[in-house]
DNA sequence: GCTAATAGACTGACCGGTCAGTTTAGAATG
DNA sequence: CATTCTAAACTGACCGGTCAGTCTATTAGC
């Protein structure tokens, strides 16, 4: 017993602190904050209180540090399916794909995202705000322009804008919970419901239903 | 000062219960569950840990009261609401505005139940997605018969209710923390967004819109 | 109608487990 | 051997829950 018991491939700063997050992703999204004790992370990631210390300045910044990952992947995968897209209604509907299908990629996140940084005092509260404005406000600027466009007519796109958000959060709580609605069935049920809110009825689908 | 200090009109337990009840409402409702100490409640209460004690449980349950106390309020007023209403779609309209209204009388209560009680382990999850599915099944019920009535065409329903529940919960949070969307706003924009969403266009109100 | 007994409501000091954060010693690397 | 990083034992504040005891009201006995 000594020199390099466990593969433990001492002396990699960045795989540790991959390892310190990834535990830490795992247990907070199943735990939740409060219920997740520093020494789960510990056991889970393989390394010691004082590698988090180490990493982290505390508890709470390594929780909001999976946070702010999660949001910018989710900007950035919004804005990249974005950017080869006509204007219009067509980058709200793929702004709308592409949050859902991310969230539906990354449970876990989305998890500690929607549910676990919930109801945390107000420094959680405010970083949670703050994330959802942000995409709340990048829907509304498509949306905004959807109506400069003339794809449909005006509206109150910020009431929209988080309308949306929340309805999408509602269903992607209940999916991440009870696994209930699939993620298909919510894929096609939710996109062409928002889409119809604002007057536009989703094309490349012609409404077959008028039963009656 | 002697027989009868503050009107605390000591020994009735059931003003001596209420008086907790109140204190831990305002007390949760500010500063959340975990953030919440004992202590708070007895100090703004003017009783004693004994008292709480001796009329809950513990802790957890006393918060469950609250959220239980609030879920029959809302449940009761949309049943009250509705019950004198014309079937259809009519009762769908009526039922949205009730919910929206209430939480927006309700204040505290309502910050409860969509925020405080969120991200606290199984036990509180699973209270709030089963006050959340009887809304979401009352909400869904509705829509099932309005479709029967041939006011609005097949959908699905159950994807429907919940984001529905969900647009409202996300406005409301918002509303709830930082007071934004005034609650006209929510209540001008959001009731036709949700109604048009299924394909009702709401009568009262033309569309006047629509430039281009 | 006075005292005693009983029950119900309430008080608050205190206990004891828990856990975030600290410290210290030492390993790996260069 | 200096620096960077890790292990793990340790500390102590904190807070939910307990409980022995108090206070008041009501009933029973005489």
């Amino acid at each position: 017993m000594s020199h390099e018991d466990k593969a433990t491939s001492a002396r990699d700063p960045e795989s540790t602190k991959a390892r310190i997050l990834d535990a830490a992703l795992s247990a907070f999204s199943r735990k939740g904050y409060h219920d997740t004790r520093l020494d789960d992370i510990v056991d889970e990631s393989d390394t010691s209180k004082g590698a988090i210390y180490f990493h982290f300045a505390n508890k709470e910044r390594l929780f909001l540090a999976l946070v702010d990952q999660f949001a910018d992947l989710l900007e950035r995968r919004v804005q990249d399916a974005i950017e080869d897209q006509p204007g219009g209604m067509n980058r709200v509907q793929v702004a709308l794909e592409t949050v859902l299908e991310t969230f539906g990629r990354y449970r876990r996140p989305a998890k500690i995202l929607l549910i676990q940084a919930v109801g945390l005092g107000t420094v959680f509260e405010n970083k949670r705000s703050e994330v959802n404005d942000r995409f709340a406000r990048l829907i509304q600027s498509y949306l905004d322009e959807a109506i400069e466009v003339g794809d449909i007519s005006a509206t109150d796109t910020e009431v929209v804008a988080h309308a949306w958000m929340g309805a999408i959060y509602g269903l992607v709580i209940r999916w991440v919970t009870t696994g209930e609605p699939e993620s298909a069935r919510i894929m096609n049920g939710l996109v062409p419901l928002l889409l119809r809110s604002v007057g536009y009825d989703t094309p490349m689908e012609s409404r077959l239903e008028r039963t009656k």
